[in-house]
DNA sequence: ACTGAAAGACACAGACT
DNA sequence: AGTCTGTGTCTTTCAGT
């Protein structure tokens, strides 16, 4: 397959309804990016071709988003995981705005929701120990401007973790 | 690249340092992982052999845990996500494992973790919609065994998500 | 551990049904 | 929208630093 990175306009296109084999396809690609079009092909009762066109129909289209390489949490020293939720102080667009760009910026932060609640952002936060959250937790983010009430929940335990969107 | 699947013990094997070559290596596949091991070779000058045998060597010991293709969410009909707070009645050791085994076996459930604080369980729940999400919670997950308190809180904005553990 | 070469497998494009 | 065929590129192995 090809060393071509999907990049693309996440939803500029319209983009055609799945059929039955596009997500059969998406299926066998989610649980393992580098499969081959061939072993594809084979699985769907295609050629090479049609699942070709498919797959390079769906990057283009932003279906498929990336082909991702996912790492032991511990075994690059980023082993503590916490949940982190943050109030602004002020809720117009200029600070909300500001708060995004910093929070983009943040290598530990690895995702970052909008909520529903009393809390404004959930963050989830990798660290390479307790040491280290808390001097992200001190250092940065507490200093990030508007920054309102914050509330750190650890992740004591893994029990599920998934991409698989299509079954 | 093969076309195989990554699946070891994760915490099976001990497994050697990382030098700043593995890192370099494991940056390029966390931003894509089809890239060719040729490209990543010219990229951290090293020929393909050393490359390859560095990437099968953090396969086998779980430094790699996956090859993931990620899917736009709205995409596959996926559009909701929500973020759920799970407390069980009971803490001792059957109840736990019980309520693991069921979590683990809910589609819509794609991560779920053990935290501190008031309640036991995080969940991340995907869905097409609000009836589908209703239904989910009303008639799957409010009835597991043990059950005790239940919160959703809902995504509204996606702000950031990236699995770039390696900078 | 690394380089370089060499064999076989693959992606990808083209002509056609 | 699909199958078949061919070309160039890639993975993967092996002998030699």
């Amino acid at each position: 397959m090809a060393a071509k990175e999907v990049e693309k306009e996440q939803n500029a296109m319209p983009f055609p309804a799945l059929d039955a084999k596009d997500m059969a396809i998406l299926k066998l690609l989610q649980q393992n990016a580098r499969i081959t079009v061939r072993e594809i092909a084979e699985q769907v009762h295609l050629s090479t071709t049609p699942v070709h066109e498919r797959i390079r129909r769906m990057e283009e289209t932003g279906v498929i988003k990336q082909y991702a390489t996912l790492v032991d949490h511990a075994k690059v020293k980023k082993g503590l995981m916490v949940i982190c939720y943050v109030s602004l102080k002020q809720h117009n667009r200029r600070a909300g705005a500001r708060f995004i760009k910093d929070i983009q910026e943040m290598q530990e932060v690895i995702e970052c929701y909008n909520i529903s609640g009393e809390f404004d952002f959930m963050l989830k936060v990798v660290a390479e120990n307790m040491d280290a959250y808390y001097d992200f937790h001190v250092n940065k983010l507490s200093q990030v401007d508007n920054m309102g009430h914050l509330q750190s929940v650890f992740v004591m335990g893994i029990i599920k973790q998934t991409h698989q969107l299509v079954h």
